[in-house]
DNA sequence: GTAAACAAAATTTTCGAAAATATGCAAGCT
DNA sequence: AGCTTGCATATTTTCGAAAATTTTGTTTAC
């Protein structure tokens, strides 16, 4: 290894997988843009072999879509693939804890109670902007993991897992465009309380309304950038760190 | 293009991806077997850089396993693999179909109702041996497909898909096995019949018992090779989705 | 003025070798 | 013997250039 600072463990592709992921994520790399190796051989410093794995991981997390031989772009967002990724995820996550809570044994009980613990600390720590923190979304995505990790089935834990993925996506878009979070404490205590006590009804339709009041949420506060009309999204920060629109180039 | 015979329109890899699928669904490259670039470079006549991008959309088919730097595996089969995937896709197909009978219009039961006949035709045309024909399972596929096709949730269907694909791979090893299918033919009529009628009930009920059937017939027929005792096809994994006890080497 | 045809440029896809990493084996030590 | 260490081999991962393909721009014919 003669590179400066790579992962232990990881090779280069798997580098730049994350990191082209954080920038997805993060709109550094603004949905629908189109990525030309040329330009991403700069940015990120590997081979054109090296960025195609780092691409095609990118596209079977459909964070990035193939255009068959005319490249790759950033995979778009709109209003209507939110509400369906929600419908989905919902289907998803209710089945997925259904069995949780029917299979969950003591171990599982505790992992929950101990990742809200953590989730907990973390707010009390950091306040009212972790929501930019990459630290705060591996704790949330933690927690919410926890409460379906019993469900013994590896393939609805895999797909949940993407979906997840995705929609956390438009939740950092959306966390932008807000000074505060609205309170999710609350139901994420909510949620786990009725989780142990192994209440169905009551948490299906809590983790139900927690989903879909999120995208809500995302819709209220960044809805307007989905619309065509904004070309917002075309925005690309150059090495200095200044914002320059791509069109012009 | 030099080469003597490539699909029009698809890259070199898009042929090798689609060529190894076959050969992993027909188990020329059996469950667990690992893949080594050097032979797969002379079997497939292809560079290195090619048969990893065929490779990375394998995996994310997950009918291959990435292996962190130690290489890739064919996807292992397990019984109780095949008892979850059933389980995820009955859930699934029962959501999509159960939108579709929503949402559908006269196009969508034209299209059924089509699709059937040209099921039928194939049938009288070709006799009880059908099974082996990849024209079946293009057809066969394209059936059900089109049961779903109105539930306009772009996700699920993507999800469906990728789940049928791989429960494929289960049915094509049982049907080596079989002289004879079993009465297929009543159940997707009777499938047909109900879903057109919009019978709602009735419909999910069928599509749900011909999804578990037709894994147990798999179970029945072949679930012998899936014992740990023949060819170590299946192969245990650890915590973080590894496999661990390499057997073919 | 519009469309078709061609050439030039931009971009992706493919290649085989070189570098990096993992694996297997033998020697040395406890 | 059992376990670690070091070296040779096997295998994967990465590279940059060459080939193939798509896109763009210009000219010509109708």
């Amino acid at each position: 290894m003669t590179e400066t600072s790579r992962r232990k463990g990881e090779t280069r592709a798997g580098d730049v997988l994350h990191r082209m992921r954080l920038d997805i994520v993060g709109c550094v790399l603004g949905p629908g843009e189109r990525l030309r190796f040329e330009a991403l051989r700069d940015r990120y410093a590997v081979s054109f072999s090296t960025l195609r794995e780092a691409l095609s991981c990118l596209v079977a997390e459909e964070l990035v879509l193939a255009q068959g031989q005319r490249g790759f772009i950033v995979a778009p967002i709109s209003i209507d693939d939110l509400n369906d990724l929600t419908n989905v995820r919902v289907l998803v996550e209710r089945e997925a804890l259904r069995r949780a809570m029917l299979r969950g044994d003591d171990a599982w009980e505790a992992a929950i109670i101990g990742t809200f613990h953590r989730m907990e600390r973390f707010q009390q720590r950091v306040g009212n902007q972790y929501y930019l923190d990459e630290e705060w979304s591996a704790i949330h995505g933690a927690f919410h993991l926890s409460l379906v990790s019993a469900c013994q089935s590896p393939n609805l834990l895999q797909i949940r897992e993407k979906l997840f993925a995705r929609a956390h996506r438009y939740r950092r878009m959306s966390s932008q465009f807000r000074t505060r979070w609205r309170e999710k404490d609350v139901e994420h205590k909510a949620i786990m309380e009725t989780v142990v006590a192994r209440d169905e009804g009551e948490a299906l339709a809590l983790i139900d309304r927690h989903i879909r009041e999120t995208s809500e949420n995302v819709i209220e506060h960044a809805g307007h950038l989905f619309a065509p009309s904004n070309a917002g999204w075309l925005l690309e920060r150059d090495d200095s760190g200044r914002v320059s629109n791509e069109v012009t180039k």
